[in-house]
DNA sequence: ATGAAAGCGCTAACAG
DNA sequence: CTGTTAGCGCTTTCAT
């Protein structure tokens, strides 16, 4: 058995160096203030002793718990799923970096036949001091948590453009999804193609339709036509299936760039029924370089997530810090993970 | 523009309703002691001011913080990171309904030649009061967290059993993986097949040999033999597809039972490449229930993440609580995820 | 059932 | 450069 004794404070340490409790506080926050002989008494005292301010009562002080909130969304389609993962961890080792833990929260239960509460969760979080700010992940259409963060003088930034407010004053940091896919696009244009078509999602979301205009500026941009090039469906598997057939028997195009990896699959599906095979010669490219993308070697345009996380952090130091803001907004742009399904 | 004013405190509370700031207090954390009218009053001021207690300061006093640590594992492969996600949304949930929240951490950066540090992060967070209490997941073998966090007394519930120390003091919840294969291996046989090949990890792995030993223990009492019918290879889609590849040159068994999802897919890789069809008549069982499971139409083994975390969040709460814990250990059973490769 | 007093551990001001 | 004083907002005795 160790020592049950309660952990050390500050007047412990001060007790221990011979000298006052300010001036282990200050040995802590501003060493520079401290003569070199004493700062390294007071080192030893805490060392020894195995001391750790205390966050409660630091949090209590200074009115700031080093916390970022984030609230995860619930549940949403497979592609979704993973690249939150992939950015839960890419914040929690950016945050770590500048002193910052992460919390997270949910809405909490919707109840049958109610609407989610949009700011659920939020509110308390901020009115009790637990976090000190927030970043926000969903700003699909008209999300009226930006707004109410905003009246509510809550810090936040946004991954995810204000795509309906462009005079938006919080920061935040996207990706250029229609910069990936005009990529994507120029990679299958580089193999030999022409008749590219785009699988993408059915109309009113700003998201689709920015990853749709890639594919089109890009089509344009090299001279080649997308007349009965696309199709706009359900982001499923099965939905995808279907649409590749449908674009295999009109407009027989030979390569296929889509909104996402669900719609890939579905089109890979739809190519092993017909006995063909995607590749250099008949190239699919799939969005957001999932689990599936990497498992069935599929060509993926990929979200710098790591990029985002660090940026949105800095963003928030930006904002908390007493000076100015300088960030608004960032785009970032993906790039392309090449596999067998284009190469 | 709205109120830049302070939030509002006990005190503006207690004056606002004609009462002392410890009777808010009461209102707020021992209702009963209130008359129902003063208790009214003192409601309706709280709402009328939007008051929220400070959590640094409830937090400094009580010397609970109501968050629990999460530790992120440094991102492992596909199936364990898509586990990850689905577990740490239940973990929220779960912590949310008893009034907890989940802080995330992560080990930090492990430099160049050296080991990451097993308590990486733990210590500070635990000493500076920042958690209550941890959920540790990584208790892979010999995992020295669960050593070290019992040592410096710091509440701990685990996701996974303690394989390496059967006296274990602390309270853990784990998914039984055999009971899971098992039922696999039995589904396959229900199916009508008898040379029911396993496909397993190297050896070395706690939850590998496990998972081995429910296709093992249901191939025994199912009567039928094993010989010949197994491989243990590394947990990637290549190596998943030549065992696959040598079984079938040899035993040619009629139904694929894996440790991974990943393994699985390289069955069916395999499968594809020999013209075969996974299905009833060729059953393949994966393990974890990914992403790519269920865009697959691969059936696979299923854990119950969500009775885990509601498990964890309770042995926690248990802990936590003056009285006595009661619960040590926990085995859950996953269920089976049945899709087109098995039906 | 309500009020008064004390203090959790820390840091911001100021004084020396 | 170091020490003193005060108080962040809350809950826990204890008294009324």
């Amino acid at each position: 058995m160790e020592n049950p004794r309660p952990p050390a404070t500050l007047a412990d340490v001060a007790e221990r160096a011979g000298v006052s409790r300010q001036t282990v506080s200050n040995a802590i926050n501003n060493p520079d203030l401290l003569r070199p002989d004493t700062l390294a008494r007071v080192q030893q005292a805490i060392d020894g002793l195995g001391y750790t301010p205390n966050q409660a009562a630091r949090h209590l002080r200074t009115r700031s718990s080093r916390l970022v909130g984030l609230r995860l969304t619930p549940a949403q389609e497979f592609t979704a799923n993973m690249a939150m993962d992939r950015f839960v961890r890419a914040l929690v080792e950016a945050a770590r970096e500048v002193g910052y833990h992460v919390l997270l929260f949910s809405g909490g239960p919707v109840e049958e036949g109610e609407l989610p509460d949009p700011l659920g969760g939020y509110d308390d979080l901020f009115r009790s001091t637990a976090v000190d700010a927030f970043v926000v992940t969903d700003t699909y259409l008209g999300n009226p948590v930006a707004v109410e963060l905003t009246r509510r003088r809550a810090p936040f930034v946004a991954f995810g453009r204000p795509w309906d407010d462009p005079v938006a004053s919080h920061p935040w940091v996207d990706v250029d999804g229609a910069a990936g896919v005009a990529a994507a696009t120029e990679h299958v244009r580089d193999l030999g193609h022409e008749r590219i078509a785009w699988l993408g999602w059915e109309p009113g979301s700003r998201i689709g339709e920015d990853r749709r205009a890639g594919w089109h500026r890009a089509m344009v941009a090299a001279g080649l036509s997308t007349a009965g090039l696309e199709a706009a469906v359900a982001d499923t598997v099965d939905a995808g299936r279907q649409a590749a057939a449908r674009l295999l028997d009109t407009t027989a195009p030979t390569g296929f760039v889509c909104a996402s990896d669900t719609l890939a699959v579905g089109v890979l599906h739809t190519l092993r029924e017909r006995g063909l095979h995607a590749g250099p010669g008949l190239p699919v490219v799939g969005f957001d370089d999932s689990q599936v993308a990497q498992v069935m070697g599929l060509t993926s345009v990929r979200q710098p997530l790591e990029e985002v996380a660090v940026e949105l952090i800095g963003a928030l130091a930006d904002l908390l810090a007493p000076t100015e803001p300088t960030t608004h907004g960032i785009l970032l742009a993906p790039t392309l993970a090449i596999r067998q399904t284009s190469v």
